[in-house]
RNA sequence: GGAGAGAUGCCGGAGUGGUCGAACGGGCCGGUUUCGAAAACCGGUGAACUCUAACGGGUUCCGAGGGUUCGAAUCCCUCUCUCUCCGCCA
């Protein structure tokens, strides 16, 4: 959310940014409806004002001035709740309007429409050739007897896997290495809950306008994460935190659920768009300073690329454009694994600076040195998440017997293996 | 699921209709003292909105939302959360 004060004085700043987001805003209907609210509330205040220290003489009151006074503020008192509506439904509509104002984007973000305009930052590792026909993960996954689509789809309906044996080794041994990776930056592991009500939906900028991609419990008014940054980076909602303690490093690891509403036809076979699937997500709550969040940023994106290459998997990173990042996001840098059985690189990271705009949504505020309160920042970005990553993993690591080299840092959770497939 | 208790400032904790943004204690900040520190003593210490050039003023906020009343932290209703007991259960 952006502050409406900052809206009025850089009318043109937000105006531009929601065009290059490529979303239709309609700044000025806000600033009237600020304006009417200013005027209704000074209104309302002033009657308050007086109906508050007429109050006080009424104990003090002889009977003969009491009647008089107690007629008055019987009518001070009628305008007064007259009035409050009007104010507070004024109040709500603004609201409204500004919860889906889009935050501003940086100058550096390119200007394009959706994902085919993210300009490429850097590729690190070898694409390898190879010299024999290769398999997708699915035909490995199924001859190899760890993947099932076909039982699940029966039970579970479209995109939704099991996973068994070996695979069900590696997602564990993947998670774990991220979560270890992950301390030895710094970060505190959580495990948070995995329903949350509306509040943090809204909070982290999900809601409004994400419902159609989240599982709504309806009788407990609860909702799926589709990623523990929601549960995370609400954590505290609401506090002033000290300078001191800033920056927080967390570390979320959840199961993640999404609908995927409107995908329909997108990314049907294999592992790539799942329902369900497990995350390593790590989240910073930093000063509200733009140079102090934009080293953050630069920080949670190394933390993933030095995983992947541990993994020895090939990746790009590439800086997400203007109609491409979310409501909240004021840059986006996402990593893109390459995928033999796609021929391209595709997303399995995505490092999002938010500045203030989730922690003005969740009251989540910090006091500097002067002891003056601030909204922080927050940002957040996958350590690693899987089954997806198998697509990459499974694909590139494959032999021409049909079995799978496990990569050298993920052997010592899989009990020493070396191979998926090998007696 | 049933019965009960509670939710107050950074923390603990008073306050049951008017002068309460809120006693008291702790913490924190500043000062006195000291070679320095500790202790002691003195002073200060919430947020949001709004008016003002400034000094300063007004309004809101005592879990959330409604209601009663001239007036609500205080009374009533609903909800959320926490705790205790019973039941059920991974």
């Amino acid at each position: 959310m952006l502050d409406i004060k900052f809206i009025r004085e850089n009318l043109d700043m937000v105006k531009e940014g929601a065009r290059k987001k490529r979303i239709d805003l309609d700044v000025m209907r806000l600033i009237e409806l600020d304006d009417r609210r200013k005027e209704k509330r000074t209104e309302w205040e002033q009657l308050r004002a007086r109906q508050k220290s007429e109050s006080k003489r009424v104990p003090k009151a002889d009977p003969e001035e009491k009647v008089g006074l107690l007629k008055e503020l019987n009518e001070l008192s009628a305008r007064v709740s007259e009035l409050e509506p009007e104010v507070k439904s004024i109040e709500e509509e603004l609201k409204a309007g500004l919860l889906v104002v889009p935050n501003v984007p940086l100058d550096v973000v390119p200007e394009g429409k959706d994902d085919a305009d993210n300009v490429e930052i850097r590729r690190v590792g070898e694409v390898p050739a190879f010299d024999f026909p290769i398999k997708d993960h699915i035909e490995l996954g199924e001859s190899l007897d760890i993947l099932d689509f076909q039982r699940a789809a029966r039970v579970s309906g479209s995109r939704t896997y099991y996973l068994k044996n070996e695979a069900v080794l590696l997602e564990l041994a993947l998670m774990h290495l991220s979560l270890d990776h992950i301390m030895s930056k710094g970060f505190s592991p959580y495990i948070p809950p995995y329903l949350v009500k509306r509040d943090p939906m809204v909070g982290t900028a999900y809601f409004p306008g994400g419902e159609e991609q989240a599982y709504h419990m309806e009788r407990d008014g609860l909702y799926l994460i589709g990623t523990s940054e929601v549960p995370i980076t609400s954590l505290h909602a609401g506090e002033i935190l000290s300078h001191k303690d800033l920056p927080y490093y967390y570390a979320g690891f959840s199961a993640c659920f999404r609908r995927e509403a409107g995908t329909y036809g997108k990314d049907t076979k294999g592992l790539y768009r799942m329902h369900q699937f497990h995350k390593v997500e790590q989240v910073v709550i930093c000063q509200g300073i733009p140079e102090v969040s934009q080293k953050e940023h630069d920080h949670i994106l190394n933390n993933s690329e030095e995983l992947l290459q541990m993994l020895e998997l090939p990746y790009r990173v590439v800086e997400v454009c203007g109609g491409d990042l979310g409501l909240g996001q004021v840059r986006k840098y996402d990593i893109e694994s390459w995928m033999p059985s796609r021929k391209s690189y595709g997303e399995t990271h995505s490092a999002s600076n938010f500045h203030e705009y989730q922690a003005r949504r969740l009251n989540l505020r910090y006091r500097d040195p002067e002891g003056k309160v601030h909204f922080a920042h927050t940002l957040n970005n996958t350590v690693l998440a899987s089954p997806r990553i198998f697509i990459p993993l499974l694909e590139l690591n494959q032999q021409e017997d049909g079995t799978i080299r496990i990569p050298e840092v993920l052997r010592k959770y899989m009990g020493g293996r070396e191979f998926i497939g090998k007696k």
